[in-house]
DNA sequence: AATGAATGAGCTTTCATTCAT
DNA sequence: AATGAATGAAAGCTCATTCAT
């Protein structure tokens, strides 16, 4: 009889450790910069069970990629827009993006070196092909409920539209280095960024509304 | 280290060289990534040179990086706006930053890999910090001449509106691979190019000319 | 790297291995002069290993240094002099002295190396610092016995005693070069090292017995 | 006709600079560990000159090799010893050779550097050859008018004593970075020189006057 | 299920030196 | 007599990975 004091924390256990180490050292140093000897260091467990679960550093990137794209993916899902009208299910739908992006730098990290990598990993991981956004859908819908009611005009796509969402909320997150330092603004200040939440929402929100833009 | 001021024209041709193909590769593979050998096979002097005019591989990279910064900005200034109206010259700065974004993701690229850097490099060339951006003043003067007359209705900030303007031109180069594969769109091609670069032009010109949005 | 506490047989033979030839190196180049390459060449694994056990060149640089200067304290505490009568215990401890640079010369060579070098391994290596030495005790003792039995007259003290007696045993090993082609003495002949050997005693042994010099 | 003010330094001028800084160099790190371009960093002309002048590091650092033991040749014959008494002569000889090791730490330096190196330059060299110490000479001089007078009884030959005279002198400069770190104490402290400098005196002096070491 | 030891390949960087004028 | 530009060769070191148990 093993005493349970002792026991070895089981293999899930060590996969999540591992995992969760991984995906801060991907999210700070990028595929390239990332090392597995850091990883390795930080971990209960050796360096060789890095192998052993993932196969290789490709290995562990990519489940780390998975897991993040999960966790956008699983809250999306949980948003529950069908009981709002149009407008609120919209203003619901850039919040939570907004609020995501912010509260998960890392994330937002892991897009760009997955970008820099030509998103290869991700197009060749059956398991990111089967994640099938919700969002597009959503956001169909509210486009649908909008137009039947007659409170949207524009004629925008469900993707352009996520990509209009998306785009500022990912973007002062991504470049706040760089937009941060040439242009003196703290991007993570309190006040910063509920100004950027509401004017994102009020811009796109507008948008939809048909506000046709008066002569040029 | 030579002396720039008084360098011969075959050193700065061998110099620009470099340059050209360390930005190819940079933009490439990220810093971490990007192969000192990798840019010594593809220019006809040898690695070596690499390390007599820019010292180190960061050196070069950050060389690269004020080239980068440096082209953009040059554009920006010599874009004539003053004769514009303010919806005028707002519109063209948008087609602007959405043409240059569209025509180099290199450079996208590259602030996409210094961010993941922390913008640290940025932050400690004085030659970056130097290159004061043309980009907000012009902003500020289009928005005050909108507003006095009473065409601009909305409280923005230059810098705000900055954001606002290179957000989506940025994301839509930066994540193509990502949002591409996720959504299975084409973000080079023309068509959803022209009606990304009239999608976003119509809503933030129209956010800027207050259509305030109607209650919630 | 290696816990040393719990290393396996191989490892600690890889690690000697490595050492051994190191030592050589160092000893005949230097510091600057060894090659990591040449030791690697000189042992059955590969050149990966030397940073594996030691980190760097200046690692496994310490690590000789630690072991050459473990190897004399070692014997020095051996010799068992408390036996003998103070001027006979001085006699053993500069003959061993005379005896143990002339047998290593790699030894002699590392500390000039060292010297070079400002001693700053030495004075930043713990292990090195904590290898307290017992010769400064032993010759205290004997100095004590001598003078207290009437037979030693002068006053110095057990360090400054202990640099004449390895001063002239050092020097005739590490500049043998130099001064047997200058002089045209062949440094290691056996007849010059036997008179050499009782010529230092000799002296020493004649000042501490306190032949006062007579007037000049 | 040139003007004086900016008449570039003439050649010897030239030459002598570099050998100076390559002095301090080669001293403070060696043959190996010396770098052309940090001398070359530290001289009014261009690197290019070394090698216009010395064609070689290796010829650079015989030219400082010879130009120091020049040095102290040219020095030694300038004692004017044969008007003093055999054990005056043979005092100041000693108190010389003393204050020049003191107060030369780069010869110091450069004869343990050559040492490492085997003494093959010294070896080669012409120059060092034919610069025939007079030492010995001076020695053997005090040695015959002092055992002519009945005042040394020892048997020593002039080359041994030379030795017996260089060892202590040299070793407390070319030892003081490990003997001083291991046993606590600072070579460099005037106390300490003095009383060195008298007890080196004292025993050698002693050693002469042959009071042979009594029953072991 | 787990691991300590070992490693080949390739990385960035350095160095003394020479070319061309 | 003097020099700025260029360089081949090799140095120290790092990295993801696998062997053997």
């Amino acid at each position: 009889m093993p005493d349970p004091a002792v026991r070895k924390p089981d293999a899930e256990k060590t996969r999540q450790n591992i995992l969760t180490v991984a995906r801060a050292e991907f999210a700070e140093h990028g595929l390239s910069g990332a090392r597995v000897d850091a990883i390795a260091a930080r971990i209960s467990t050796t360096k060789r069970m890095i192998y052993y679960y993932f196969g290789s550093k490709e290995g562990l990137y990519l489940a780390v990629l998975e897991q993040v794209y999960g966790g956008i993916r699983r809250l999306e899902q949980s948003l529950d827009l069908d009981r709002l009208s149009p407008v609120e299910a919209l203003r619901r739908m850039i919040d939570f993006t907004f609020d995501y992006h912010e509260q998960n730098p890392d994330f937002v990290r892991l897009v760009s070196v997955e970008n820099i990598h030509h998103g290869e990993h991700l197009k060749r991981s059956e398991t990111l092909r089967n994640l099938n956004s919700t969002v597009i859908d959503s956001l169909r819908t509210i486009l649908a409920r909008g137009r039947a009611g007659g409170v949207f005009h524009s004629e925008i796509d469900a993707v352009d539209l996520h990509m209009m969402i998306s785009a500022p909320c990912y973007y002062r997150v991504s470049n706040r280095y760089t937009f941060g330092t040439l242009f003196a603004r703290d991007m993570s200040a309190p006040e910063v960024r509920e100004r950027h939440k509401r004017m994102i929402a009020d811009a796109i929100v507008g948008y939809l509304q048909g506000c046709a833009t008066i002569a040029v």
